[in-house]
DNA sequence: AATGTCAATATGTACGACTAATTAATTATT
DNA sequence: AATAATTAATTAGTCGTACATATTGACATT
């Protein structure tokens, strides 16, 4: 039995090297400018082939962590560069734990997004759709109590309000600010969505009525609530993030 | 002398297979679904090596445009997988030809994004960045003459707000739809930008002097003048797309 | 002090062999 | 005949070495 613990030390993959080097990165552990090991160091360190790593390397370079250059090695670019709203990236930033001042970031995006949103679904939304956000409210009030069912119907509320206004850009946003959604809905999880289900619902009522301006203030009132919620967990961090 | 015609034939390296490919999935060339050439296939068609191929395919995985699986070969995604952000891609898309449809997204992205970027500067901007603010539209006027130096300053006005907003998800997107704001620049030159400056500097007032609802109103003129210019040029396939 | 040359070095590329995983065809089983 | 298990074929995944290329920094030259 004892044979058994170890029947080959199970090698690092690409992938999992990546997520290695870019946790690493995203968190800061490899300050922005730095140069970070050569590929033989990794190569020796991680037990892994050459071209495991620079493969993985070549993957944090599209998305904007590194930079390679022949004799320097590969450098950390400033964040500025990072493509933030990939899910990986963003995996790995919000993973970790919730830095505050990135959380903000996000609450603004989504703040920005999603009641403009609702707007233009109300003037785009084909009948079809209309008719699944109606009965994404419905699948709500059904799910009030089984709080997993209930977090999913909201997400897909959400990315199905994304959807119907037909562009492809908003909907990638809207895949990036699940991440806030979902915790917001966490956070108020065994409170009661009494109050959360009514905003929903003007929400929808609003859009399939196609009253665009209404769908974005019923939209509007539905994220402060969110926000209220995830300050009163977070305290004066969130509101006022350190720079 | 005739030994001299071809060198050697310029091999191509890594990124400008990253490139070739990316170029060809994105304008539809390796429709959603496909299956694209084995590696092997390209490494003789390009005359690679297999290490090139496989680093191009893997940046290709990275921003969401193909998954490979062993046995399957390299998949296209679907476009919703898509890092549509993403510098490059974005460059691929629009660099070929102006796809109506997504110069639309872009121009809703834009109109949800920067007015409200405005409020949010208005409330956040250190007292150095407005007065970068306020230098810019004095250069703006300087520079009404001079095509090439206005829409740089143009464009230097709009990222020095999103930096003003303290976000840096927002910086990033302000860097995406850099390229219809350029556009937008573009396809008024020759007519003059008495109209133009006059509504930057509503906004660039707004702000300076913190009235966010009022730096918002104003950004969201300007660009309904863009939008207006752009759809003068590209007619009712920008207003109202093909789906 | 500015410029040009050269050697050191880390990434870039190539090639060949092998592994692993997945699909599809084949065979065995019910 | 339909279904399940087995096997074979194929393609991505990995490894290791050898060599090419480009950038840097030191040194020498003007």
């Amino acid at each position: 039995m004892s044979t058994e613990t170890s029947p080959t030390p199970a090698r690092l993959n690409h992938a999992a090297v990546v997520a290695l080097i870019g946790r690493d990165i995203v968190n800061g552990k490899y300050a922005v400018g730095e140069i970070l090991p050569f590929e033989e160091e990794f190569v020796e360190k991680l037990d892994v082939g050459r071209g495991v790593i620079r493969e993985a390397i070549r993957v944090l370079a599209a998305k904007g962590l590194v930079e390679t250059r022949p004799k320097r090695g590969t450098q950390v670019l400033p964040s500025s560069m990072w493509q933030l709203l990939d899910p990986e990236i963003l995996f790995w930033r919000i993973g970790q734990d919730f830095d505050p001042k990135f959380l903000r970031d996000l609450t603004d995006l989504r703040s920005m997004i999603e009641p403009a949103a609702c707007a233009l679904a109300a003037e785009r939304a084909s009948d079809p759709e209309l008719q699944l956000i109606a009965a994404l409210t419905r699948e709500l009030n059904y799910a009030k109590d089984d709080e997993l069912a209930f977090i999913e119907a909201d997400l897909k509320f959400h990315r199905t309000i994304m959807q119907s206004t037909h562009n492809e850009i908003l909907v990638q946003i809207g895949v990036a600010i699940e991440s806030v959604l979902r915790l917001s809905v966490e956070v108020t999880v065994g409170i009661g969505h009494g109050r959360r289900i009514e905003e929903h619902e003007k929400v929808a009522n609003a859009i399939c009525n196609r009253q665009a301006s209404k769908a974005r203030n019923a939209m509007a009132d539905l994220i402060g609530l969110n926000v209220l919620d995830i300050a009163s967990i977070l305290g004066p961090a969130f509101s006022n993030p350190k720079k």
